[in-house]
RNA sequence: GCCCGGCACUUUCCUAGC
């Protein structure tokens, strides 16, 4: 069961879940599966978002009287919590009180941090207090989530509290995990200074940058068209030995479009592809949206083709770009026309795909048509906004 | 008793508005 479990989790990181249930079926041949080993096919039914049969699954451990334990519980909360689905997520943790599974503070994080995503901060302090009167202490992840629920309401002041609590009280001190949510709060909201600051904050506070740190950073710099500093900070990571990853390579490529740098961006998306960085749809996406808005359509469409070559599939974002593009510069024809294309090519247009196209239609007097378009709208479950 | 297979926290692209 060990075995088959490693084996389990391996293939459903690789996105590869038939293959996992296949393995699944052939493991119950040799040994009766434990909870570990559903938990395991639990967590790649989830990640696959395969929900119905993670259902199944709870279900079907029950009745083989594998009790289920609350690692299988908190998957199961943690992913409905994620789509956000909230009420979804209360309806297990009931389920699992009912079955006789004490929630602990996996459970208590993952429900907290889906109500910070939902901008239901205050819910989720309610929540950490009852968490607290229950006896379970709230660790490290449980104050980063409320920290990035307040962050996203722009309620600072309440994170850096937090944060001076676990710089002070807490028996666990913040991480860059902690660093960074403050510095892409800045960076967000047109405050590279303080970004910067929070970043030399950490480092002084003896935590080493990661990745992301720099990503975040190297991010609100290019917003700001510090596009100079954002590249010194490319080259100090590499010196530190913080390889760039496919986001720090697409921020510098963003960066380099929004400062209207096109050579550079070219010129950078050829580096990565040279450093073994494999360039994903966010890539093309992004170099395609900056052909496009400088007038380099031809570009734009050869790398729309290349992406194709790839084997990467245009993602909404893909075609929205080229909706949006094509409306602007007055194909409207072309734009209607790729609009059906997506929808043929199973991508459901969404608000920003349906903007585009009505701003498009209506600024070309094809007003019959754009209310037609609204219709369309709603009946895909979008509300004009 | 400890370690060994399972769960929670951070970053990038598109419209319009601000």
């Amino acid at each position: 069961a060990y075995t088959f479990t490693i084996c389990i989790k391996i293939l459903g990181r690789a996105g590869r879940f038939d293959e996992a249930r296949a393995l699944w079926r052939q493991m119950q041949e040799f040994c009766e599966p434990d909870v570990v080993a559903y938990s395991t096919l639990m967590d790649v039914l989830c990640f696959a978002g395969r929900l119905n049969e993670a259902r199944e699954l709870l279900k079907q451990m029950k009745s083989r009287q594998c009790r289920p334990d609350y690692v299988v519980y908190n998957i199961l909360i943690h992913k409905y919590g994620d789509s956000g689905n909230v009420d979804a997520a209360w309806e297990v943790w009931k389920e699992m009180e009912a079955d006789g599974c004490v929630p602990n503070v996996v459970t208590f994080t993952s429900l907290i941090n889906a109500l910070c995503n939902g901008s239901k901060v205050d819910e989720a302090l309610g929540l950490l207090d009852e968490m607290v009167e229950r006896g379970h202490l709230p660790n490290l992840c449980t104050y980063n989530s409320l920290i990035g629920g307040l962050l996203k309401s722009t309620r600072l002041e309440e994170a850096q509290n937090f944060l001076q609590f676990l710089l002070t009280c807490g028996c666990e001190k913040p991480t860059s995990f902690t660093y960074n949510l403050f510095i892409d709060y800045y960076g967000k909201n047109g405050k590279s200074d303080e970004a910067y600051e929070a970043f030399l904050e950490m480092k002084r506070k003896g935590i080493s940058p990661d990745v992301v740190s720099f990503n975040v950073c190297i991010d609100s710099l290019g917003r700001a068209g510090r596009i100079e500093e954002a590249n010194a900070l490319f080259k100090e990571m590499r010196e530190r030995g913080v390889s760039p990853d496919v986001i720090t390579y697409n921020v510098m490529i963003c960066s380099y479009g929004k400062a209207g740098k096109v050579d550079e961006a070219i010129h950078l998306f050829s580096q990565m592809i040279g450093n073994g960085c494999e360039p994903d749809a966010v890539t093309f996406n992004t170099l395609i949206d900056i052909h496009y808005k400088r007038d380099r359509i031809d570009e734009a469409w050869k790398m729309f083709k290349k992406m194709q070559e790839m084997n990467l599939h245009p993602t909404i974002v893909t075609y929205n770009i080229l909706v949006n593009g094509l409306g602007k510069d007055g194909s409207v024809n072309e734009a209607v026309d790729l609009f059906h294309e997506m929808k043929k090519r199973g991508c459901m247009p969404n608000v920003i795909t349906y903007n585009s196209i009505l701003d498009c239609l209506c600024k070309n007097n094809k007003v019959d048509l754009a209310f037609k378009m609204m219709d369309d709208m709603t009946e895909n479950g979008c509300r004009p906004d």
